[in-house]
DNA sequence: TAATTTTTGTGATTTGAATCAAATAGAGTA
DNA sequence: TACTCTATTTGATTCAAATCACAAAAATTA
């Protein structure tokens, strides 16, 4: 699996904590556009992208709003319904075909309880979702729409070879219309 | 307390428990506009507000952008400087005369070690931390300045009364005239 | 209390992005 | 390959919020 690979790059665990964790995974196909959870579903696992991407959405009467992209190694979950057992108010999708190692968040606690080392893990995963939404955040507050455009062509500029730009425009909380043109002022 | 207070109807928590806890805070008092943490500190530490109010915000060239406000039983703490232990990108300071009830990460970290009763609660604390995130993004994203208005009077009228309104105005991305013209709207 | 400074409100104007309306390009399918 | 459907681009127009300029109100300070 990739996504072990990357986590023995971060913590070095024993062949019994790995063989722990893939005790509790499983792989998961989608098919482009297949849902991973639909808006009032409970999620109650998290999963690592294999191959493929995935965005959320939500839904509005006449439109749908990116709230993210992920690729391979990215976290699949909406965590405010794992962690408020509430529905959730997002779809999450996949864009292309995609394989998923899931793993059910009940069995999860139970392994952090008996391996120290993946609560660790866990931990530093949970961290990075408030670092990165501190980020999203400041980038909504300090930058206008176009800086965040040029942020993003700057730091994920595969995103756009991966993801419909009307998918991107959205995320960046404009119109395609205003991204089409934002792209044009670029190449010329 | 008040802190301890809250927590108690939170969780039930023992006499030795509530010791643990106590034996690492600290009070600390803040005059108005005295700064919990400067731009380019280290965050070390995180406190509850026993009294008072803080915000949190960016320093720009030529304009500050406040990111939060927090009132009593508020959580200060850069949590994006603390977990990636490198320096705040943001200051946090007091609005009024304000009494935190603090303490220092590494002692919080063995304490969650020895009683795993706070550490339950640091975990509902992070939790808590990512569903706000969530719900903030997803009000840039989805809502208009003026819906964003609207919603933060109906869920929290009483921060109109002791933040003052240029604050609130950049918290909800847009300028103090756009703001006084909606509070306009909503009086007549 | 008056004087000063800071904050908030109001009107006039500008501007960046949304909307509306086609046109073009590209992907998927028969 | 042609046909359909979807995504993207482009231009014209509208509109919401920013900017600019100043007045009024409130808070601080002398």
């Amino acid at each position: 699996m990739r996504v072990l690979f990357n986590i023995e790059r971060l913590i070095k665990p024993s062949t019994a904590e790995i063989n722990a964790l893939k005790s509790i995974t499983s792989v998961r196909f989608l098919k482009k556009n297949e849902h991973f959870l639909f808006e009032g579903d409970l999620c109650q696992s998290i999963a690592f992208i294999e191959k493929g991407s995935i965005r959320y959405y939500y839904q509005m009467e006449d439109r749908q709003i990116c709230k993210d992209f992920l690729l391979e190694n990215g976290l699949v979950c909406s965590f405010s319904s794992l962690f408020s057992n509430e529905p959730s108010t997002i779809y999450i999708q996949a864009m292309e075909e995609t394989e998923l190692i899931e793993m059910p968040y009940e069995a999860m606690q139970t392994l952090c309880e008996d391996y120290p080392i993946w609560n660790k893990l866990a931990q530093i995963i949970i961290q990075e979702q408030i670092i990165r939404a501190e980020k999203r955040e400041s980038a909504f507050l300090k930058d206008s729409p176009e800086k965040r455009f040029f942020s993003l062509i700057e730091e994920h500029p595969t995103i756009f070879k991966r993801v419909p730009l009307q998918y991107i425009a959205s995320y960046l909380g404009m119109t395609r219309e205003t991204l089409s043109r934002y792209r044009r002022k670029l190449h010329q």
